[in-house]
DNA sequence: TATTAATATGAACAAATGTTCATGTTAATT
DNA sequence: AATTAACATGAACATTTGTTCATATTAATA
């Protein structure tokens, strides 16, 4: 079992207080407040405001990022890639649905160059995606269809999913929730008649 | 041509602002100067900032509110009933694009005890669809499926829609993203092998 | 044990923010 | 023309906010 360090406490608890009140409505006196601390006593775990919501939007991205290099990277078909990038993207949400939340909702308050470096980045996963998709129409795994709207489309039937697993009372089952999703999206782009 | 009153500019105007700044990001200030105004006059057309987020909010929640219960007390099938509401919410996203980009992104500064206002007609929203994915699976219109994970993937599939009219430039065909949209569920939740 | 790193405090500050007030001007209505 | 409603201004105010500083105390490491 390992010793959770104060700071390490400090950035779970901030991120839950971000997650619940949106980060330009939580203050520092707020985040103070839930750890019992000092104001100033949080410049000994960061350097401003603005970092703490870097630090944690960046740290999930990434792992959003390598996920799908590693898919990319691999051998499968489009089809069975696409299958890989929905079980990834449920996993990471189960595993950090905090840091989901803030990706979803509050990376627009990063400021620049911050800003322009994550929007590029899920651009980038974006076309990734778009990519996946055009392979596999190409190859008639997915039936012909707007590559845009499909995208934009997958990716909104799954951003929600974080909220099944910020309720702990919850603990819905994450193989389950792979599976609906997995048909619903299977469903929604290959042939049938 | 009907002449449009100083008030009705500015909310015009705030709205787009709280659109791109996000409501807490957004001053008085930065309001004013977009306005070409003193601060103060503000107050001249509204009672307060929060006021302000409400009046655009409780607007358009009324809107897909009516339409749901139009298409509720209607006497199509299921099928037909979710066809109208993709319809529905594609022709307002399309009519009144950054009303609904607050109905995503800003209702959680709402302040009690309209928050909950808000979050309850959403939730009657979301019971109502619940209530019409139901139907359709007993009448054997769709396939067995988890009707929660369901409801918020359809309607995950199409919240960021409006952002497709937000820019002016674009100009795209709602027809054929009602399409397109349309395909996309109906593929995702009816029988197919 | 000595030394460095991590954690903690309270006071203070400048800037930003929502709101009010008293007052004035312009436009619409009677 | 008289009256009311809509629109506009600038000054002022109390709070809130992020940040810094000097200075402790505690824990880890050499």
């Amino acid at each position: 079992m390992k010793k959770k360090t104060k700071r390490e406490h400090f950035l779970e608890e901030s991120l839950k207080l971000i997650h619940e009140k949106g980060f330009k409505a939580t203050t520092l006196r707020d985040i103070a407040h839930k750890l019992d601390c000092e104001v100033a006593n949080i410049y000994n775990y960061i350097d401003s405001k603005q970092s703490l919501l870097e630090l944690h939007l960046f740290e999930v991205q990434q792992v959003f990022m390598d996920r799908m290099e590693q898919i990319l990277d691999s051998t499968l078909s489009p089809k069975e890639q696409l299958q890989q990038l929905i079980a990834s993207y449920i996993q990471i949400s189960n595993a950090r649905p905090f840091e989901q939340a803030l990706i979803v909702n509050e990376w627009r308050y990063l400021s620049e160059p911050k800003l322009k470096e994550f929007q590029s980045k899920r651009k980038l996963y974006e076309q990734q995606l778009q990519t996946i998709l055009k392979d596999g129409i190409e190859l008639g795994e997915f039936r012909n269809m707007d590559i845009d709207i499909a995208t934009q489309s997958i990716l909104g039937s799954l951003r929600w999913v974080y909220t099944k697993f910020i309720d702990p009372d919850l603990k819905p089952n994450p193989i389950e929730i792979e599976k609906q999703l997995t048909n619903f999206i299977f469903g929604a782009i290959v042939y049938h008649d």
